[in-house]
DNA sequence: CGTACATATATGCGCCACACATCTAACGGC
DNA sequence: GCCGTTAGATGTGTGGCGCATATATGTACG
């Protein structure tokens, strides 16, 4: 059983870029298509995802239990009736560990490699 | 020209998968196809490259200029005629480079939101 | 109040990166 | 000489993603 999760968890990596950046942006807190859109162009300007990109991920994600749909919108902003709110679940959260675990791992070697300065910190 | 230079290399990126780790694998020296891909799955289990898109990868890359064939293979293997080493170029250490800067900050992302322990070092 | 622009979600289309499958052939051990 | 491994190459299919377009609500402003 827990095997099999792992398995499924293992089997699924490396995660889609796009993927990534909403599991990163969604672990910060709830938030809508558009808002996580706005999010990745503040953090990374060189790698943000078309819209199209965007809704169908998310749709996508929702089916594989990474995401789910935020019941209802959080207080502060009650007014924007369009706006679909997600929240990360357990299994997103497990994923996204997973793959920055990967991405760490890739980044210790590019650093071994000579890729990268000691420390960037 | 510098600057044409900066704005193709930050507009290509990011670099396709197969592509940044086959040039982390070169950066630690020449190597032929079927090596880089051992090398790779050393590295990362996960992210193995099917040797289909391993091969037209590298012939890609030699056209852009990332890689180059090596001259001849290196002293020790005098041996396996059918092997085709390449070296990394001066262009694709500074795609790695900035590949590899691009990643870096995706982790460390991924550390602010909480996905990653503190120092791993 | 109208209308112009930003916000928000959604979908058809086409390209291309990649995995899968298959082929050829040289290598090394027995 | 046979056979499994190593090495490279190529045809084919699927799916992710960018591009364009559609639709509709929110908001600012005269």
């Amino acid at each position: 059983m827990g095997m099999d999760r792992d398995r499924r968890e293992r089997e699924s990596l490396p995660l889609r870029r796009v993927e990534f950046h909403i599991l990163l942006s969604l672990a910060a807190g709830e938030r809508h298509g558009y808002g996580i859109i706005q999010d990745i162009e503040a953090r990374d300007e060189k790698a943000v995802p078309d819209v199209g990109t965007m809704y169908r991920a998310l749709a996508r994600m929702v089916e594989n239990r990474l995401i789910e749909a935020a019941a209802r919108r959080p207080a502060a902003d009650a007014g924007d009736e369009r706006r679909n709110y997600y929240r990360i679940t357990d299994a997103g959260r497990r994923m996204a560990r997973a793959e920055a675990r990967r991405l760490e791992a890739l980044t210790r070697a590019a650093r071994i490699g000579g890729l990268l300065a000691k420390a960037t910190k």
